[in-house]
DNA sequence: GAAATTAGCGAAAGCGTTGGAAAAATGCAA
DNA sequence: TTGCATTTTTCCAACGCTTTCGCTAATTTC
């Protein structure tokens, strides 16, 4: 009842050879005679044998399996990486695991641990927003295991990164904005210790300047997460100004969605009276009404490439010197949200 | 340079102790004097040893891994289950690796296949649409590799399951909508591949039965995915029917969101002259002017449940001889798209 | 026909860890 | 000092696999 599952050394004894014969037989070991190569093939099928990776893995030091620790699954942004990190990965044999930090640097340094213990041959990392200090990943660097960096920066910790040109895009955004006519643009600010959002604000600040608009800081508000409600209270603030903004630039998509929200609710006309810009381009975003604009970032690209530089890294045993900082190119998706 | 990581043997060597001694000192083995212990641990400490769990698990056969197989994750139902497995099965001490077989047989077999090679300790899957043989399943079935299925079912395998009761879920639905006046229901209904699906429309079938409204099957379109443009096209079917329903109810929120954008460019006014019901409670639903009624599922317990019952098995050896299918209830939740 | 080469296979070590059994060291009473 | 019990440590096997080395027997070469 309980099968146990054939070993290599069951398929030996029953075969009456040595189990490096069957061993060399399944690996198509040259020194080995077709005849008993053939037994051998056979048995095994028979048997469905299956190699024990584990012993392998002991043996050859290596697990075929990388770690992504990401901030959150749940969200469009992240799962859409991390389809791109599987479908590179996937080809190579490797497998990953997934860690989820939401946002705290506690859980992200206890998910490095214990992704280390099981001996992974690699790290794909996205920093939680609360990740400031990085003795975790410097820790890995010294253990000389791969580490690539993705979407967040951590400033100062010299490694392999890919991010997306949060500036640029943010820029483009801005600056579109300014062009179709608004004059008080504000902007629904993300967590500062992101530098994913601290881009987006110079990129806002300095697009404004770019085009000699004054920059008022009560049409700066922050918020700390990425989900509609995230949008409301800073959308709120903002219509209750004296003068409140003709366009919302928002830290995302969901955040834009909380902000039209409220906006529609308030009676106010989207784009005519305020126009909103988001970013990321979530799926759901194509189909409010008005249909959101926002910035597209190139996530399955990001994973691809992150992924990608690390295998390179994890097959040439970590010892290319030169360290690689990407950076793709987002694009701005105009709809109905804007004018 | 390349710094190697610290075994077992390199402390003992230093110590100048044995392998086995150095191990209990780490175990916290009663027979081990203090003084060598303490010493142990320091050196341990200090060399920043981390056991290998390979060879632990070589030993034990045990890997302290599952693996959980989903048609996508990048919906929000899918990666909020897997927030609950995570969750539960986190204090165990177990890892989860996740697969993703994109709605197709054979990419799910071939992930079965490949989890099953790395050991793991057992399974939670959501088959795909597309899975209509269980040979991968019944083959670990066989291996007495512990599996749970959750969300939706293999009919004809005897294992244990985990459901949400969608047809209740459903009947809460469209018979809300008869008892607020709609007299033509419409369903957009899913893959009937899909058990969930299936009890769905059947669902719809039997609240219309119970409150004597004859069945029209002009108001019933199947769409084979769960995103808003699989709403698009049979939403315009419905519309241009000689006498259009008065009222949708949808396999999903996507779909339902799809629905509701093209009622919008009609000009037809939701709910007023059509009601629309979504399922799932997708996050972005609330947000959509009207917001979205909806099905809520538990989800995140769904996937807690599955996770312990998971756990369970795999604790006790796989011999429990009871098989469990738990249902669990979902929960109507009335919002401004229906009257 | 002897020597050299080569094909085919087995024995054994090793990957890092645990745990039962045996051995060594220690403590204590006689 | 001896004997015995107890505490502490070492030895060894095991987990499943690969691979080096060495051996035997067959084949080739001169």
């Amino acid at each position: 009842m309980k099968k146990k599952r054939a070993t290599i050394t069951d398929i030996a004894e029953e075969l009456g050879v040595s189990p490096s014969t069957v061993s060399r037989a399944l690996n198509d070991h040259p020194a080995i005679s077709k005849k008993t190569k053939k037994a051998v093939l056979k048995l095994a099928r028979q048997r469905n044998y299956q190699p024990n990776l584990l012993a392998l893995n002991l043996l050859k030091k290596r697990t075929n399996t990388i770690g992504v620790i990401v901030p959150e699954i749940t969200s469009h942004f992240f799962s859409s990486v991390i389809n791109g990190i599987q479908d590179l990965v996937k080809p190579f044999g490797v497998n990953m695991i997934i860690g989820q930090s939401n946002e705290s640097y506690e859980e992200e340094k206890s998910i490095v641990q214990t992704f280390a213990s099981i001996r992974v041959d690699g790290f794909l990392i996205s920093p939680s927003s609360e990740t400031k200090k990085y003795d975790h990943l410097e820790s890995l660097i010294q253990n000389n295991i791969p580490l690539v960096i993705f979407d967040r920066d951590c400033e100062g910790i010299d490694i392999d990164k890919v991010f997306v040109d949060e500036y640029n895009g943010a820029f483009q955004a801005v600056e579109y904005l300014i062009q179709s006519g608004c004059k008080r643009i504000a902007h629904i600010a993300g967590s500062q210790t992101l530098s994913t959002a601290r881009h987006r604000l110079r990129a806002y600040k300095d697009a404004l300047e770019k085009h000699s608009i004054p920059f008022n800081a009560d049409y700066v508000v922050q918020t700390d997460g990425f989900s509609p409600e995230y949008g409301i209270e800073p959308t709120r603030r903002l219509l209750s100004l004296q003068t409140p903004p003709d366009a919302i630039f928002t830290i995302n998509d969901g955040v834009a969605i909380g902000a039209m929200y409220v906006i529609k609710d308030a009676g106010i006309k989207i784009p005519e009276e305020i126009s909103i810009i988001g970013f990321d381009d979530d799926p759901h975003s194509t189909y409010f009404k008005p249909s959101l604009s926002t910035v597209w970032q190139p996530t399955y690209e990001m994973g691809m490439l992150a992924a990608r530089i690390l295998m390179k890294r994890i097959n040439t045993n970590n010892d290319l010197s030169k360290i690689r900082v990407e950076s793709l190119f987002p694009e701005l998706i105009v709809r109905g949200s804007s004018m």
